[in-house]
DNA sequence: GTAGTACATTTGTACCTACAAATAACATCT
DNA sequence: AGATGTTATTTGTAGGTACAAATGTACTAC
């Protein structure tokens, strides 16, 4: 369907807006899939991605600045989605020995395993929205979004 | 700048992941820049999005479940945004006569100069990011969206 | 006409973002 | 060492999203 008709839009729309509506749109649904999917194990899609962002540092802590440089929403507050994290056991809080502004966040055990009963559902969703276009589709549809980001 | 540098990834991503997280960067970073715009005129996104939804009905009201079904994330509460509307003074709302569960909805005379005050500068916005794109590229990255959510 | 159901919207709660101000530890300069 | 500035994080507040439950109105069948 296309965006128009998503949004049952009565007037006609200038091909920049029908982008910037079409990338909104899309990536709500996608979203909103993806919210459904972490729903039964209790945790926000920002959560998740604190999570992943831990699981990639191997075993080492990270910091909260660390952790903010790589969220995909720059304006997360970190402080109160790792609060909720170690209130669910999924990860540890803890004072830098060397520098006591910082903060060093590990993952846990339970943490990293919830991850991993996530992962084959969560590539299963990544891929079943992928299969829609061809390798190249997707190759061009990440040049484009790179391109009119910058 | 590549999806995978602008979060930093430590870890190499799928091409199914990538699209979806550039999607999002993407998506974020227009909408901050837009929240910029909006700033000054003390209006959010989704109250910006109303008013317009409005503009579009020509005079004619919307009641509730028209304006939500016309907006970009449909969970918004939409009662929610219309009561911050109304304080600005920038819409009414009325009930219905003749029927007393609906909600009529119309945007005000002051909601509309907001508006046209504001549609050159959102123009602006809309074709510096389209400006990156040739019309080819802007209408195959609409296509390939549009065959990607659906 | 009243019981039951469907519809349109509102309200409540938890979590999230956006952004400014506050707090605390460290660094530097003299 | 003490004042000053910088860095890392937290806290406060306003507005939003997600979702379930509540409210009030209208419709339908007997």
């Amino acid at each position: 369907m296309k965006i128009q008709e998503e949004i049952k839009s009565t007037v006609e729309l200038s091909l920049a807006k029908k982008v910037i509506l079409n990338l909104s749109f899309t990536r709500n649904i996608i979203g909103d899939k993806f919210l459904e999917i972490l729903k039964p194990y209790d945790l926000s899609g920002e959560q998740y991605n604190v999570l992943r962002i831990l699981r990639g540092q191997k075993g080492k802590p990270a910091n909260m600045s660390v952790i903010q440089e790589r969220m995909i929403s720059k304006n997360s507050n970190t402080t109160r989605l790792v609060d909720k994290l170690i209130l669910k056991g999924l990860v540890i809080r803890n004072i830098c020995p060397s520098n006591k502004r910082k903060m060093e966040i590990t993952i846990t055990e339970k943490g990293l395993e919830v991850l991993e009963t996530l992962d084959p559902i969560v590539v299963e969703h990544e891929n079943s929205l992928a299969s829609k276009l061809t390798t190249e589709e997707l190759t061009l549809l990440n040049d484009l979004l790179e391109k009119y980001r910058n």
